[in-house]
RNA sequence: CGGGGUGUAGUAUAUCGGUAGUACGUCUGCUUUGGGAGCAGAUAGGCCGAGUUCGAUUCUCGGCACCCCGACCA
């Protein structure tokens, strides 16, 4: 994409009254806009890293056996009475239409997905499944804060899975927090996002969450390096605070944000849907259920607090919204701007995402805005590297490292096997 | 929801009970071109409502919005 039909534009300076690391670059590098507290836009730089994470999601969420659908927003007051919610969940958006009829906008859908599949589920042969979607899920929050890591409308991964007994039901959710585990390495925060043991509310002994280190967390958690595991605050006294899994007290703490969590839902939601199946001899069961969520922007926001500078964003590659920043320093040079152009074009013809700055301004404010919008491999085209013998100079936004290549060399970053910043 | 803070141009800010100033941005022109450059010109603002006052952006009250702390967060 070429920088100059951007419609967005980097800003210099931050909103005043924006704290959050998050809201700081993302706003000011134009990847979000906020509309009212905890309610944003994603512009088109936000918006391809969002997809990004989603698609890592989808992929993760596929292999996992899930089943991708789009469940409704709008839903209906009587589902939410059936379950008792409509009067017991405080942060719940209830509107009215002209007609005087009531709905609640989605917090999350387990309302609605129980008796959608409850017309498919009939035998125990029709067991096991899950079906998940990503949706945009509304939380009437007192207080939104920390930019985008609390807000009133995010989007959100929600996977239901359904089982004939608990034990295949636990059996599935040990297999999610592997593939959680894969989610949050992909997304670049493996090293710092641990798997947590958290209270189990009403449906069972733990839950778990997977819990970022990160300052701008509102979390606690306690964790065991040994098991590579954490837990948190709300139970950590019912544990006598000793980890779980090997029983060691020597716990370090740490500040940290939720970026996913996997209940045991059991038959919590099938039992007042009245959601069964009949078992082999014929008798009438209760379908038992696990929910999985990720929130996607609270994803991206902790991505932006872990891996930010005080240069501005530095993405990891696989969420990147381009992988390469062409800074073009032609300044009405013919013959730098050609070799810009043919080099834009090259690269778009091996499928590298790239960025191409073609604006005429000059190098120090294109080199600030480059580094604030934190893509991964910046390509600096100028007089200076022509004259160089026709390299370009590379540079890795995370490092700092420069090199100069040779030009044909740049096009191995096609395959992976070339990377600025890694050892010779 | 309890407590605290803040509302002045697109952004960041200054001043003031009496014509609202600066920087950045944006627009025009010229120069410049490896770390947010320069010159000239232009653009654009007092959150809303009520009260006090000859006069309110400024003082008072109410509302709203945003930020922070707490509570809450299947």
């Amino acid at each position: 994409m070429r920088q100059s039909q951007l419609f967005t534009k980097a800003r210099k300076e931050a909103p005043a009254d924006e704290l959050a690391k998050n809201a700081k670059l993302l706003i000011r590098a134009g990847y979000v806009d906020k509309l009212q507290a905890g309610v944003y836009t994603y512009l088109p730089l936000g918006l391809r890293v969002l997809k990004k994470i989603e698609n890592i999601i989808r992929e993760e969420m596929n292999k996992a056996g899930g089943q991708e659908i789009f469940m409704p927003t709008l839903q209906p007051k009587e589902n939410w009475k059936t379950t008792g919610r409509w009067e017991t969940m405080d942060d719940l958006y209830k509107v009215s239409d002209t007609s005087g009829r009531e709905n609640a906008l989605g917090p999350t859908h387990e309302e609605i997905v129980v008796p959608l599949v409850k017309q498919f589920v009939s035998s125990y042969r029709d067991l096991p499944f899950s079906a998940y979607q990503f949706q945009n899920k509304f939380r009437m929050e007192l207080r939104a804060k920390s930019g985008i890591l609390r807000g009133r409308e995010f989007m959100m991964k929600d996977m239901y899975s359904f089982h004939t007994d608990e034990e295949g039901m636990v059996k599935y959710y040990e297999e999610m927090k592997k593939v959680y585990t894969r989610v949050f390495t992909r997304v670049g925060i493996g090293t710092t996002t641990f798997l947590t043991y958290a209270s189990g509310g009403s449906f069972s002994k733990y839950s778990h969450e997977f819990q970022t280190i990160t300052p701008a967390g509102e979390d606690t958690i306690y964790i065991c390096d040994k098991c590579h595991i954490a837990v948190n605050k709300e139970i950590i006294e019912d544990l006598k605070s000793a980890c779980p899994e090997c029983g060691g007290k020597n716990l370090r703490t740490e500040t940290s944000v939720e970026v996913g969590n996997i209940f045991e839902l059991r038959t919590r939601f099938s039992e007042p849907f009245n959601l069964s199946y009949k078992d082999e001899e014929g008798k009438e069961q209760m379908v038992v259920m696990g929910c999985y969520g990720i929130g996607l922007g609270r994803v991206l926001g902790t991505v932006v607090e872990v891996l930010g500078d005080e240069k501005g964003l530095v993405w990891p590659e696989a969420i990147a919204p381009f992988r390469v920043h062409l800074v073009d320093l032609s300044a009405g040079n013919e013959e730098v701007s050609t070799y810009a152009r043919a080099l834009y074009t090259e690269l778009n013809a091996c499928s590298i995402e790239t960025l191409w700055d073609e604006r005429d301004l000059r190098a120090g404010e294109k080199f600030a805005e480059s580094d604030l919008l934190g893509i991964p491999l910046r390509i600096v085209v100028s007089k200076k590297t022509i004259d160089d013998g026709g390299q370009v100079e590379i540079v890795d936004r995370k490092t700092g490292q420069v090199r100069m290549v040779d030009r044909a060399e740049v096009f191995k970053i096609a395959d992976g096997s070339f990377t600025v910043g890694l050892s010779d």
